[in-house]
DNA sequence: TGGGATTTGTTCGTATGTATT
DNA sequence: GAATACATACGAACAAATCCC
């Protein structure tokens, strides 16, 4: 498909993993520079970077200030739900609308792959797995905005869990989305939307919980764990601008 | 509330505007330098502002390419207003949920300036209110997110009416928005729910017509009508650098 | 297909505004 | 509350990529 810029994406989804991941949690600052050092590009690229994190309402990046994690407050837990909601009924009918049995194996494909990931109590895995669930369904909606807004949903809902929800809250609804598919395959829409809707219920309920206080590691001990794949000829090389401390 | 940086503000609010009232035509090439000369401003925070058009859809913005005006297609279109329609009815129940006598005399305000508007036939005084109406309905939801996406859904839906629909296509739906006031206040949801949804039916066939072709002006002329009120110390001088035409 | 004009991306020095002590 | 440290914003000059003829 459209393949906007290699180098912005990597970091884009890099810092995305790593805030989805609490390894950068929110209210930690996110210099221009440091991020340009490790991801070996200009700061110009990282504001790009950071606006299309904005944008997503994973950073908070006000002009003339240092752009931090998104602090979700509850008021925005609540919306983010709401809106979610609203949308995930709108997904799971137009997919029940053009369902074809290739869907349903695609789907159960993750299934499979996100109970693998809990039985190993793999937790990002699973996390990450669980979202990637939703997304993919808003995609055989074959709405492509409708995919985005829940793309974009479903990572600020997992910023919301990473706040205000408890570290192990992963009991025991690994089969809600099994039964989801098994109502989209009757293209059974009332039922399928049912489901989805309860579904959102238990996941809203669990991850909106209470705040809680941790220490938070440098984002330089962090960045180096999730840059992924930067090919630049001398990253090995911390380009960290020393400040003129005179 | 949050004021995030006028000048960025105004000069966003600026291009959003000739955008949607077809001064600055889809496809319309917006060169860094050149906006950056208009509203006096680095081309730093041109890039944010054209990245917040981006994340918008309002404006195409790939790397290392001239950000031009985005040229919907017909696919995005349909997914355009299909998200707003379903965002429109959860729109409806929400503030059927949280009415109060209030609503309606803000609501009943915008649609006499709407119908003045459109009796004076100011085209785009009347598209910007009819916009307006939605965008503020989505307020009194109380879901700030929802409210968001509208805006972003509605000024979509203008650009899609700038490249699809007919230029004078503005005849008699003007009392649907009173109609839609009055089911709210009777806080009858389901018919709430079904004008609204009768109402975006309306919309969209009357944006979705067919694409025209036209000649497009010089975007220095037009963004002098739209600079607003930038109180640089010496912006009267056009700082166009002028091309080395040789 | 080629070549010149345009325009974005990079860098660095400096200035200005925020935050911290 | 003032001084200091830090980080973003600006401007210009240059390099590199793209566009257009």
């Amino acid at each position: 498909m459209s393949r906007p810029s290699p180098r912005i994406d990597i970091a884009h989804e890099a810092l995305k993993q790593a805030i989805l991941e609490r390894a950068l949690q929110p209210g930690t600052k996110l210099p221009e520079d440091e991020i340009g050092a490790h991801f070996a590009m200009s700061r110009t690229l990282v504001r790009a970077v950071l606006a299309k994190l904005a944008a997503e309402g994973l950073v908070d990046a006000r002009p003339k200030r240092t752009a931090t994690v998104a602090v979700p407050t509850l008021a925005e837990a609540r919306d983010v739900f709401e809106v979610r909601r609203a949308l995930e009924a709108e997904v799971v009918r137009l997919v029940v609308k053009r369902w074809k049995p290739s869907f349903g194996a695609e789907l159960e494909g993750l299934v499979r792959e996100e109970e693998a990931a809990r039985e190993r109590h793999e937790e990002h895995v699973w996390g990450r797995l669980a979202g990637e669930f939703h997304i993919r369904l808003a995609k055989l909606s074959g709405n492509a905005l409708l995919e985005k807004y829940m793309a974009e949903l479903v990572t600020r809902c997992s910023l919301i869990l990473a706040v205000f929800g408890k570290p192990h809250s992963h009991d025991g609804h690994a089969n809600e989305h099994a039964e989801i598919i098994a109502a989209l395959r009757s293209r059974d829409a009332a039922r399928a939307v049912e489901l989805m809707d309860h579904h959102m219920g238990v996941v809203e309920s669990r991850a909106i919980v209470g705040p809680e206080e941790e220490t938070r590691p440098a984002i330089g001990d962090v960045l180096a764990r999730y840059a992924g794949a930067i090919t630049a000829r001398e990253t090995a090389t911390p380009l960290v601008r020393k400040a003129r401390t005179k």
